[in-house]
DNA sequence: GTCTATAGCTTGATAGAC
DNA sequence: GTCTATCAAGCTATAGAC
């Protein structure tokens, strides 16, 4: 069941199986027991090594979110002078895709978690917005200059929208598969991918663009 | 604190209650005891009247989906048969706006615990799917007439994409408030929802229009 | 339908031996 | 750093008087 490589220290046995757990049922729908016994160590460990569970919950969330944000900065600081919004868009949300899809079944639990943080209030601050609001600003800031004729604040909303739609995507609950009998898959975040960034960029364009909605 | 008008049932005393709670720390983040103490009844009183805590939760559901969704088809059927996809995507998004923004608190925290389910696995079959992919359908099926020519596949992943910007608007979290300095405002959902039509409807386009983004 | 009282269990956290 | 044992508090759910 849990994972016991025996490679891995009893820190990252802890927070593999938080991340995993936390990722399906959420804060409180995991309880220290439970997680211990995915892991494979003894219960007092947890709080010897992290503390209270809260301080549990933050070491998953920054455990990656240092390596993630680096990625998507290399890839916004990567892109030519002269690239269109969908470039900018795909710089900041292909570092994430990659990972979730090809980063391991770690990376695959973060982002459903994330996902799911991105949505509840008692989680903005303490983790969306210390964790990703410098990335966030950089991508705004490079994406007025793709569409410099925009109020700034209709590229704050269309930066809204995107969040939305990446985390809806990233939470792969498999909603979309059911309802569309089958003709959509949750879990290819390739081809949503590919579909996301026309669909996004065109949206962009519109509220932010040259005739862009006012102010 | 809570609320104990006292023209209200205990039913609804408990339901407001729940609701309100439920929006803000979650299912598992609220006891009974809390929900109880907050409507000011006596704890046995949740158990007698709606059973155990997961079938109260769904009661929180339901109460408002019926009335919701009748909203919807109705929007949805009074659309002329002509009409842009701007305007499908309006009438599908409008009525859940209307109450959230003028339909009073108990709407309100609906709006906001919507959201958070909607990106949990936990809830997306006996909640999500069960309440709202008959209107979903209905959506999408008159979306199809709108956009003739595209991929069913395509208006089946425009809609994920319009379901993530809806529900990362309705969830209110107020982070894009601190990101933007105070430019925008989670709760200027009116605003909001002027500026989300033409975005979605510009990524419809882009994506089920006649140049869509293949199969 | 409402109240009191409580059963039976799980929770997060820690003390102390090794 | 790891283990056993446990505490105090909270939890859902229910029994039984009114």
């Amino acid at each position: 069941m849990g994972v016991h490589d025996s490679e891995l220290s009893t820190q990252d046995r802890i927070l593999n199986a938080s991340e995993s757990l936390f990722a399906e049922f959420g804060f409180d729908g995991v309880s220290l027991r439970r997680i211990t016994q995915h892991a494979g160590v003894e219960l007092a460990l947890a709080n010897y090594h992290f503390g209270p569970k809260k301080d549990l919950f933050l070491a998953v969330i920054r455990r990656r979110a240092d390596e993630l944000n680096r990625a998507r900065v290399g890839a916004l600081d990567a892109l030519e002078p002269d690239a269109e919004v969908a470039e900018v868009i795909d710089a900041f949300t292909r570092p994430f895709l990659e990972k979730s899809v090809r980063g391991g079944s770690g990376w695959k639990s973060y982002a459903r978690l994330i996902a799911q943080i991105a949505n509840s209030p008692r989680w903005t601050e303490v983790v969306m917005a210390s964790q990703f609001d410098g990335v966030a600003t950089k991508f705004i800031e490079r994406t007025k200059l793709a569409l410099p004729h925009s109020a700034d604040r209709n590229i704050y909303w269309a930066f809204h929208f995107l969040l939305g739609t990446m985390m809806m995507t990233f939470a792969e609950t498999e909603r979309i598969d059911s309802l569309s009998g089958g003709r959509c898959r949750s879990s290819d975040l390739d081809t949503i991918h590919a579909k996301m960034i026309p669909f996004l960029a065109a949206g962009f364009l519109a509220l932010c663009g040259p005739d862009g909605v006012g102010g």
